[in-house]
DNA sequence: GCGACAG
DNA sequence: ATCTTGTCGC
């Protein structure tokens, strides 16, 4: 067992508080290896919500293959859940089983996709963003919803996205996955500006709403085995 | 005071 | 997140 990084299960207020210490710590301009490795990463719940559910999925950038994605590695963790969901303090829940789930890794990605936001969060902290910063490893966000900030409603075809907008700054864009969809929002985690968020969550689509890293993520999180 | 609110 | 049938639309 490693010690904790940091203590997790923070009250509220002291959990705002750290949130507002490491957001200055997030890298908003690129900094990334060759990726050849992708990471998806999702939480699911079990016992009516008493365990919490980690699963990351790693895919290998093919070379011929037209996705060109494929699953090398795939790695579960479960522990008792530490807190309830609370609005903006999503990381709080989820990281901590993120981490030990990828700790049971063989091979480190280069990149990692979250489910959830990047910087497109009030103190600019949401769960890609926190765990890119304990992983060390440049993340995105890819959220089913909104959380802050203002748009304009994308265009039709895949692909077409709009600036999510937060008082004067960027924090991401709403992104056409797949035609006639519910957009997904973009937003970098750490280490990855949002061209960059953008350009991979869109060379990673399959046929469906979401990436494939975070789509079978989310698959490997939440099937009953 | 009244909504809004990732998963 | 999770619990779940029918139903609306292409």
């Amino acid at each position: 067992m490693s010690p904790p990084l940091h203590d997790w299960d923070l009250a509220p207020p002291e959990a705002i508080a750290l949130q507002t210490r490491l957001a200055p710590r997030v890298e908003r301009e690129d900094r990334l290896a060759p990726v050849r490795h992708i990471a998806g990463v999702d939480i699911g719940f079990e016992q009516d919500g008493e365990v919490t559910r980690a699963a990351v999925v790693v895919l290998a950038l093919g070379e011929k293959a037209v996705p060109g994605l494929e699953v090398v590695e795939e790695a579960v963790h479960r522990e008792p859940t530490r807190m309830p969901y609370i609005p903006g303090l999503l990381s709080f829940r989820e990281v901590p089983a993120a981490l030990a789930a990828f700790e049971k890794l063989a091979v480190r990605p280069e990149l990692v996709m979250v489910d959830g936001q990047g910087i497109a969060h009030p103190r600019r902290l949401g769960v890609a963003s926190h765990l890119g910063l304990w992983l060390d490893l440049p993340t995105i966000g890819v959220a089913k919803s909104r959380l802050c900030g203002c748009h304009a409603e994308p265009g039709p075809e895949r692909g077409d996205w709009a600036p999510l907008v937060d008082g004067d700054e960027t924090i991401g864009a709403v992104l056409r996955s797949r035609r006639g969809v519910k957009p997904v929002f973009v937003s970098p985690g750490h280490r990855v500006s949002l061209a960059t968020a953008l350009d991979w969550v869109v060379r990673c689509l399959g046929c469906t709403k979401l990436p494939e890293p975070t789509r079978l993520a989310d698959r490997l999180a939440s099937r009953s085995f």
